[in-house]
DNA sequence: TTGTCACGCAAGCCTGCGCTTGCCTATGGT
DNA sequence: ACCATAGGCAAGCGCAGGCTTGCGTGACAA
């Protein structure tokens, strides 16, 4: 499996990670048009599409395939592997309920 | 200031910061010795200094100078702009205490 | 079948990044 | 004063990573 680090380096990918999070189960166009229009970047297909599959490799994205589109969906599954690493408290809450 | 992002990019910083979570307030060369004999990795003094200020840079150590010497310690804050970024649920652990 | 649409593959280019090399400053010990 | 230690600054090298270019493939409509 791809190096999730690795794959967060980009600000592009971060903008995808973002896009497919607000709307899940987008095709390649429809993410090139939102990182146009609600991003400000300017992206080839080719280049969004080699992100995804950096993206795909480290596990951040999932995609279906159906006819000849093909779905993408976030997976935050992996950024585990950085809160567990260097131990974040999570979030100064109170889960429980106070009195 | 930098990117956190490209930070946690490098394998050598992120040997880094684990050591710093282990033991805080390590200096350039104990940082250096721990790097080789715990993780096995044979950095210059040159290249483990510009990675710690790559890392302060990204706010993920802070470091305090006493007399010739420099003490490095971790700071987790900025990784919290990830998990709230993509909102990851804060372990599935049930922090009330059962039964 | 022809054409279009959504997407994949692969080679080349070019900037950025990590590392080295060499020299410098300053603190502390003797 | 002398030297060793701890660290800093800056230029250069080499390679990986991101982008482009061009072509190829499968799915659907006419």
């Amino acid at each position: 499996m791809g190096d999730v680090f690795r794959a967060l380096a980009d600000p592009t990918r971060r903008a995808i990670l973002d896009e497919l999070q607000e709307r899940s189960g987008q095709t390649l166009f429809e993410l090139i048009n939102r990182l146009v229009t609600r991003h400000g970047l300017s992206s080839t297909r080719q280049a969004v599409s080699q992100h995804l599959g950096v993206l795909e490799e480290a596990g951040l994205v999932r995609s279906r395939r159906e006819g000849r589109y093909k779905f993408h969906d976030l997976d935050t599954a992996p950024l585990r592997a950085i809160t567990d690493r260097w131990r974040i408290d999570p979030q100064e809450e109170d889960p429980c309920g106070s009195p």
